[in-house]
Parts: C-alpha cells; structure tokens; sequence
DNA sequence: ACAAAAGTGTTGACGGTACACCCATGC
DNA sequence: GCATGGGTGTACCGTCAACACTTTTGT
C-alpha cells in the first residue's frame, strides 16, 4: 500500500500480528532430550530470507487464538497440547524499516510423542533451542523469553505433562523437567511432589523401557480447579455469574493466570 | 471510514487500542480502604454515554507501554508506580456492533498519598472497585481480571509498596493488603516476611498515628534481582549478551514475569 | 547372584501460622 | 496505671531436599 510521506504513516493503523513460539521435545545429536521450534522463512521484506516465528495477520473475524492456531498449522500438522498468550509486542523500531508492527505472541507446546513428523516443508524447519540461526525483527529475544516462561513453569504438573505423550512413566517426566531446566532433580522427591498434585492418574498399565522392573504408566487429569483464564469472565459477562472455580487453590504465589487448556481436542480452546 | 460490505470489512485491519485500568487506594463511606478507578464516558457509539476503561488509538510512533502512559494521563495527572501489560483482548463480537478491535490492555497502581487528586473532570469519574457502573465492552469482565491478578500478587512487597505512598509505615502496608485481599492477615507474620524480603529500608523517622507508641517508617528498595519484563531481552539483543541478573530468584512459583518497574520517575520505564 | 531402574522411608532444614507476650506512648 | 497499637518470642506444623534403603525385573 502506497502511502507514501512519514506524516501520513505514522497516523496508519499498525499491523497486527500474532505469531507463536511452538515447542517440543526432540532427541539432540547425543540422544539427550532438547527443546526443538519450527521457524519459517520469510518470503518478503523485511528480512527476506531470514529465520522467523510462524505467524500471520490478525484477521478481524477469527479469535487471537484462532490467529495463533492457524499460524501453528501453517508449520506443523501437531495439535497444540498448551496454547496461552505470551505477551504483546509492539513498539516502534522493531520492524527494522518496515510499517510499524505489533504483534500479539502465543506460545504452544507439543507432545513429544507425535513430534516425530516435523514436517519439514521447503520454508520451514525445525531447530533445537539451543542451535537457533539468525532470527528476524525481535524475534530472538522473544523465543528466549517464551523459554523463560517454560522453564518458571515446567515444575508445575500440566505444563510437564503436555510436553510429552498422551500417557507416560513418571521417568519420562522427570526427564522432561531436566532437560528444560538443565539442573538435575532429585527422582525421589519429583515422584512424590508430581503425585501429591493429584492431576496424575495411574493408567494401570506397565511399560518396560530396558530390561529392569516396569514402571507404571499415568495419564495427566485436569485438575478441579481448572486453569484459568480471562476468557473465563468473559464468559460470565455474557451469560451472568457461572462460578468460575476456586482458582484460589493456587494461592498467591501460584501458577499464575492466563493459561489455556487445551485438552485433547484442540479445537475445545477455539469455540470459547 | 466508509467500507461497505461484510466481506470487505473482514479485511480491514482490526483498530488497534491501549486501555489501562488504574487502581489506586481510597476510603470507602465507612472509612476503610477500598480500591478505586477512574473511568471514562464515552461519546461516541457504540456504548455511547457508557462508563468504559480509558484508552486510545495505538499510534504508530508509540511504544504500548507510552500509550499506556497517555491514557493513564487522560484521567489523572498521578504518576504510575507500577506499569505492568495486563493481556490482549480481541475475539470478534467483543465490540458488539463496532469495528473489530484489538485492546491491548495495561494495569497501573498509583500511591494512596497523592490519590486524593482525583481529577474529576466531566467525564472522569472515580468508582469504588464495588460499585462500578454499566461498563462498555466487556471491560467489567477486564475489570474483574485485573483486580484477579493484583490480589494474587498484593503478597508481594513491591506491589503493595506500590499502592501507598513514597514512605509508609507496616500497619499502613498491612491494611492495604487486608483490604485488597479482603481476608484478614496476621500482623506479627507479616511484619516478618516482609522485612525477611530484604526490600523495605527503614527510614529512621518515626509516624505517630494516635496517641500510641510511634512506628517505624519505611521506604521500598528494589531488590537487587529486580522486576524483570520481555524488553530486557530485546535491549539484550541490541548490544549483546548484558547479564540479566538473577530472576531465578523468584523460584519456580515465583512472581511471574512481566512487571515494569515504574520507579519514582514515571518517564524512566518509557524511554527504553 | 547381579545390575539397573522403580519405588519407599527417614531425617532434618526451612518457612509459615497461631498466639502469647513485652514495649512505648498519651492520658 | 491503663488503654492502645508497635513490635518480639516461641511453639507447632506442613513442605521439601537429601539420601539411604527396599522392590522388581532380566540376564
């Protein structure tokens, strides 16, 4: 669009993005666990050829999440296990040159157990965290903070538990928490802590990883009182005073708020 | 602007705004303290002659949090002692009838000392947190959230330094957290835990209220693994690899991310 | 029997809560 | 002295980290 002088582009409206940081557990060169993201690679300026999250224009009749689930299935076919709104970013200077951009950033995770069909398209690729290219705009910074909030919330049961299959050995989780923390954590102790949650339930099924004693299998159960999230009230301002729930059980220090579960059907999060 | 038809406006970019709810402490009728906003008549549709949440237009030249800043200024002349973005609203049908919008929406806390100034200009007006009015949109239901997250984080000493004034006495901070959360709290502990956080300085001066023993005044220093918000990633990236200090601190359940520490000079969280 | 991982028990440090108590001040 | 809030002491309880220990399996 040709508008042509600063006075008049400064007085056009911002586009508006979202965009997503999408991650999930995949093997590094050692076999070990590592975090791994799919970027795309632009198409236009700027930064054309450049690294960059997937994500797309806002268009005015779908949700923000719905923006962020469409941006999600342009790089992967996965379904998100977790989606929640990461934080907003829109201040001048970041598009380096372009229209002024803001852009609204979800973050995802997604299980480890299907992560196998990266679908590795020609502009998209997948890269461990920790081996990532030369990203477009802001975007490095962002990942890294999307991956602080990862890691401030991976003690927490359903976080952990999304990053990994339907159903799994608490080992499995332990792992997981290892490996995005980097510190080790005592097995013991996570056993007892993860359980006491009450949001793992024993499957009753035994797998055997190597040739020692099997372990039992669990599957993550939301728990009563729900995660939570502002969409919650939303609600309740259209159809009157539904209780929401004694998100109180979190305390004041707690899980902090706008988390969306995403169950197993990931469309249940878009038909709020 | 006079798009037409349905399919054409599906296209047009969503209007983008900065809204701000604003909280600040004041006396109920009965004399106890109580939350209260400041809020805004519309005039113009839709909504119009509605009480709304102050805001504007983002414009292009603008960082959010400056936005923010401008909207906080169109209702009080009060400085912000905290900044913080709240969430992103923008699901279609939001605006009831409007043009779609996206509300990128922040919260302030400014100090009780100064509260009085309350500016009352003709379509301003302060609310008791308790008696809100019709609220255009669904900014009751942001409303609701914001004061969620406040009583969540009130336990913090910085948040709750934040509503009272420069320099304040323990009892002073201990009311504002009783009347946040609504839930009596122990004096004794809580002089405790919050000097055990190492963020209060005593001033030395002493506050006689009655005609009682006199107390101790404080003043709130940051602690040194300070608030911590997404910019620091994005200044981290401009000039490389700058410690960003020791959030760790915070723990696993610690005081989630994104706080802007707005120290005494409002303007220093805007120009970075 | 042995190795290796699954799973349990025990202890001690720490933080928070309840509540009794002392201190400083004005009347 | 006595009332009133400021400020301290202490005993108890729940949570969690550390780490020794037992159990179950395959070879």
């Amino acid at each position: 669009m040709g508008i042509g002088n600063v006075s008049e582009r400064r007085l056009a409206p911002p586009q508006v993005g979202v965009s997503v940081v999408i991650l999930a557990l995949g093997p590094d060169a050692t076999g070990r666990s590592r975090l791994w993201l799919p970027l795309v690679r632009r198409v236009r300026q700027p930064f054309l050829g450049a690294w960059a999250l997937p994500g797309g224009d806002l268009a005015a009749n779908r949700s923000l999440e719905q923006s962020a689930y469409a941006a999600l299935e342009s790089t992967t076919t996965l379904h998100p296990r977790y989606l929640e709104q990461l934080y907003t970013f829109g201040d001048p200077g970041r598009s380096h040159g372009g229209l002024p951009m803001v852009s609204i950033v979800y973050w995802a995770l997604v299980g480890t157990a299907e992560a196998k069909d990266f679908v590795e398209a020609d502009n998209v690729r997948w890269f461990p965290e920790n081996e990532l290219p030369e990203l477009a705009f802001d975007h490095k910074a962002i990942i890294d903070y999307a991956l602080w909030r990862l890691r401030t919330k991976i003690a927490y049961p359903d976080v952990a538990a999304r990053l990994v299959g339907e159903t799994f050995m608490l080992s499995q989780l332990h792992d997981v928490v290892e490996a995005v923390t980097g510190e080790p954590v005592d097995l013991a102790n996570f056993r007892r802590r993860i359980l006491a949650s009450g949001e793992l339930e024993d499957t009753g099924a035994k797998q055997r990883v190597g040739k020692h004693r099997p372990a039992a299998v669990y599957r993550y159960v939301a728990a009563a009182s729900t995660p939570w999230n502002p969409y919650d009230w939303l609600k309740d301002d259209d159809d009157g005073g539904v209780d929401t729930g004694g998100h109180a059980a979190a305390g004041p220090a707690g899980p902090d708020p706008p988390p969306v579960a995403v169950d197993d059907d990931p469309m249940s999060a878009l038909s709020r």
